[in-house]
DNA sequence: TTATTTGTTCGCACGAATTGCAAATTAGAA
DNA sequence: TTCTAATTTGCAATTCGTGCGAACAAATAA
């Protein structure tokens, strides 16, 4: 993660400016580790900033993935997540609740696609998907009873 | 893929019919290979079937995900996708023109996460990003000029 | 310090993708 | 053929985002 300074100065390179906000908006980022919609990043700056914009929330995300500074992508749940984990990674989701988790995954280089001969690939992305600990602590003691999702995922958790 | 025979049969089984509409989209799913989104299943039915609702359309995709009869996904672009694979396969997406491909991938039950021990995977999804062969070309020939992007994926496009 | 320029934030309207609901239909069982 | 439950539809309402222009703010020139 970068250091205030440095994430001036890399605003600052690009002929921005590292605004409250701004600073806001990425710090949270950097205290959450639950690939947070554009939304639920905007309730928490507005605990710290009342009046913060949602636009402005996400203005900031687009232009920290265009550079570079953060990740973004979708799994079934219409919201966009944000993870400014830049490293290696994939992620893990529960199809209870909705939790998203980064893993590290070994062996990703040795996945090869058949049928994509014509693509030049550049990147792969590895999704899990199962069920958390605790939502396999309720499941058991739900059992059969409860056949509902978390409302984050109902009908929208793809394959 | 399921005979119509069966299908009936299956929707039967669980007190539902098998419509007109349903039939229609079921076929339309299978004869085509885009993995199209809801709206493009509703223009394609749209012109066999005047008059069928696009809520119908939306309707039924819904019903065969849960029958387990069609998968669903999301990758970045707004619109969820829809692929009647239910065989082992992932997917390739080609970042500039949005194109989705079935691909085999070997070395998938190899894969194993690090952070997740407390998670019982169930599913694992495996997306690739590249480049076509045709959407090459014409960006060596377009060269640095055309920065742009398939609408498709615009902005979109998570990592 | 004041005027200017340039970059930002905001609010709002708009657009795409879905879903909820209730009325109008239709497929099948009786 | 009749009746009932399952379906289809149209439409309103939501959710997630983006475009645009006005109000602001910060750095600079004068």
């Amino acid at each position: 993660m970068l250091s205030p300074v440095d994430l001036a100065a890399k605003y600052r390179s690009i002929g921005r400016k590292l605004t409250p906000q701004r600073k806001l908006i990425f710090s949270l980022l950097h205290e959450n580790v639950e690939h947070p919609t554009a939304e639920a990043l905007f309730a928490q700056a507005s605990d710290r900033m009342p009046g913060i914009s949602l636009r402005t929330v996400y203005q900031t995300l687009g232009e920290l993935v265009e550079m570079g500074e953060l990740q973004s992508f979708d799994i079934g749940g219409g919201a966009t997540r944000f993870d400014p984990n830049l490293g290696d990674h994939h992620h893990v989701v529960c199809v209870d609740c909705g939790q998203i988790r980064d893993v590290h995954v070994t062996g990703v280089s040795a996945l090869h696609p058949s049928g994509a001969e014509d693509f030049v690939i550049s990147e792969v992305g590895v999704v899990f998907q199962g069920v958390c600990s605790s939502c396999e602590k309720s499941r058991v003691k739900t059992a059969k009873s409860s056949r509902a999702k978390s409302p984050a995922l109902q009908a929208k958790v793809s394959k």
